[in-house]
RNA sequence: CGCGGGAUGGAGCAGCCAGGUAGCUCGUCAGGCUCAUAACCUGAAGGUCGUAGGUUCAAAUCCUACUCCCGCAACCA
């Protein structure tokens, strides 16, 4: 069983094309795990606790339940526009989510990874937190950001972090695929360098936050958001879960076999769950080879800038996908970024990509060697004459295409595995501008050389369709119906043999599936 | 000496871990084709791979130093 999570979202504001990349990324990668024929399990959701939530939902003047329910609708509206198709939707305020996580906190408090202890340090009221040095300024004070900083005294829980960094660091280093890329790993390490000795804060007396789920043991106090956040993974993969609370079987989820992976993005490695997460982990008992794989993705920045709400250049991806299609956005956010690594979002690009790569190149393949079927031979694919040099080296190309696209896929690097693809649609109009089938035509004395080469390019948009499937579903079914195959839309990547269509097949009638993108302002003037 | 990422033809990127003729997309220029979504194909111009050293038969790739850019409080993937 491949299980595979992301980041569950903060319930504070609306989802950006960050979230959307994510949650694209995750399900590409699922279906892509169906295709190679695996068991797949895919678990996303929302994160709806905690102190910001409190304080916008005050701002707003409603309570944080309606507060909450209201910014859950907004992801679970974008994830069903965008074709997100997930198995298991994480909410933080679950009561099985909520027994998940106090059942632990008894279960650590038991085996003595728990304390109480009081701290004493600078306070800022109107953050509502407390402040280290590294908050001051220069001048060594706290600055006017901080409004009034007093000192106060404050008694918690802590879990025993320091217990657990050691082993953190020579599991990080013995475990090659612990943290991918692997470039992330070296940051981690020095951040686990600078954090070993201190333990981790785990409480909030409920005088300043309410909204969280209360520690069992203390009344007085609920969990830390990220305590009961991170938790999220288990919980709702059936974790301790009572046999009646309609959640999947955790052993068989959470395998040694193929290990899990959390999708995450690089701000949230460290420390939440790069040190946090693993650490709970093992603290609750889970072995080297149970840890999960943390996929480390990047960031999509504006015009090189960080995306941020100070900055109000958010990328609203319900407007993208209503302006230029889902097809075009989900191509877009797994082809257009390098998996663990920052990319510039650019409408232009966007558009682009998706013209000539989609449009342009398979698109126009897809419907130019429908019709010349349909126009030629009645729609009929038969095998045709001897295969000739440049025959068995499209089939070359397919069979290389897919394998570097499968390669590629495993390694979470989508898009290469599309750039693979797009190689071998690049061959097939190359090959169609050689061999001439409209030439062929003319003369009845070659019909069977039409016959073969009007085969091998049907062949080669049915072998494209299914590799396209993970990343663009419905286009995938579309042109399998245009194919007059919809069992390539049951495939395996197994299957993907030369041969897929059946002698004396007759294929569909073509439309584009992708029509080309053209802006207003781009159409030809009327001179 | 805080940490990490980056610097590759006009633009955006890959290649670097496992050194061996510098690659992709867009753009530009010239040509071809007509089955196709004015799509497709061919060819050309354009790079001393940030700088300076070093290792090597051989460096974009490994090592050292340096320069510049971006992140590392919060919102936030």
């Amino acid at each position: 069983m491949f299980y595979l999570t992301t980041a569950i979202d903060y319930t504070n504001g609306s989802p950006h094309i960050g979230h959307a990349y994510e949650k694209v990324l995750a399900d590409v990668i699922t279906r892509y795990r169906r295709l190679r024929g695996d068991e797949a399990f895919f678990l996303t959701g929302v994160d709806q606790h905690g102190q910001k939530v409190q304080q916008t939902a005050e701002k707003e003047g409603v309570n944080p339940a309606t507060f909450v329910k209201r910014t859950t609708k907004k992801f679970l509206n974008l994830w069903e526009k965008l074709d997100v198709k997930y198995d298991g939707w994480a909410e933080t305020i679950d009561p099985r989510h909520k027994a998940c996580v106090q059942a632990i906190l008894t279960t650590l408090k038991d085996q003595g990874q728990l304390y109480k202890h009081a701290h004493s340090g600078h306070y800022s009221v109107r953050q509502e937190q407390f402040l280290s040095d590294r908050d001051r300024d220069e001048s060594g004070e706290f600055g006017p950001e901080w409004g009034e900083v007093v000192e106060l005294k404050e008694e918690n829980w802590y879990f025993k972090l320091s217990d657990h960094t050691d082993w953190l660091k020579s599991y990080l280093e013995a475990t090659a695929d612990a943290i991918i890329p692997s470039f992330r790993k070296s940051e981690l390490l020095n951040a686990l360098e600078r954090n070993s000795g201190t333990d981790l804060c785990i409480s909030r007396p409920k005088e300043r936050l309410r909204w969280g789920i209360e520690i069992p043991f203390d009344p007085d106090f609920v969990t830390y958001v990220w305590f009961d956040a991170l938790i999220n993974y288990i919980s709702f993969a059936g974790y301790r879960a009572a046999p009646d609370a309609d959640l999947p079987d955790f052993s068989s989820l959470w395998t040694t076999d193929e290990r899990p992976v959390h999708i995450i993005g690089k701000d949230i490695l460290v420390p939440a769950h790069g040190i946090y997460w693993l650490c709970m982990l093992h603290a609750m008992g889970f072995a080297d080879a149970e840890m999960p794989r943390l996929l480390v993705h990047g960031w999509w920045n504006i015009r090189g800038e960080k995306m941020s709400k100070s900055l109000g250049n958010i990328v609203d991806p319900a407007e993208l996908a209503e302006k230029f299609g889902v097809e075009a956005l989900r191509y877009y956010l797994v082809r257009d970024i390098v998996t663990g690594k920052d990319s510039d979002f650019d409408v232009e690009r966007l558009i682009m990509l998706y013209n000539t790569e989609l449009a342009n190149e398979l698109g126009n393949l897809c419907n130019r060697a429908l019709n010349m079927s349909q126009r030629f031979t009645e729609g009929v694919i038969t095998r045709g004459g001897i295969f000739s040099d440049e025959d068995l080296a499209l089939q070359t190309s397919l069979a290389e295409s897919t394998e570097a696209y499968r390669t590629a896929m495993d390694e979470f690097d989508v898009s290469k595995g599309l750039e693979a693809l797009s190689r071998h649609v690049v061959h097939c109009n190359q090959y169609a501008e050689r061999m001439k089938p409209w030439e062929l035509n003319k003369d009845p004395e070659k019909k069977d050389r039409l016959a073969t080469v009007l085969q091998h390019l049907a062949e080669s948009v049915a072998h494209c369709t299914v590799m396209l499937s993970p990343v663009l579903p419905e286009a995938a079914a579309k042109l399998a119906a245009q194919l007059n195959l919809p069992f390539l839309t049951e495939l395996s990547l197994s299957d993907l043999h030369w041969g897929l269509l059946p002698e004396g097949h007759t294929i569909g009638k073509p439309k584009p599936v992708f029509p080309k993108i053209v802006l207003d302002e781009e159409k030809p003037e009327v001179k």
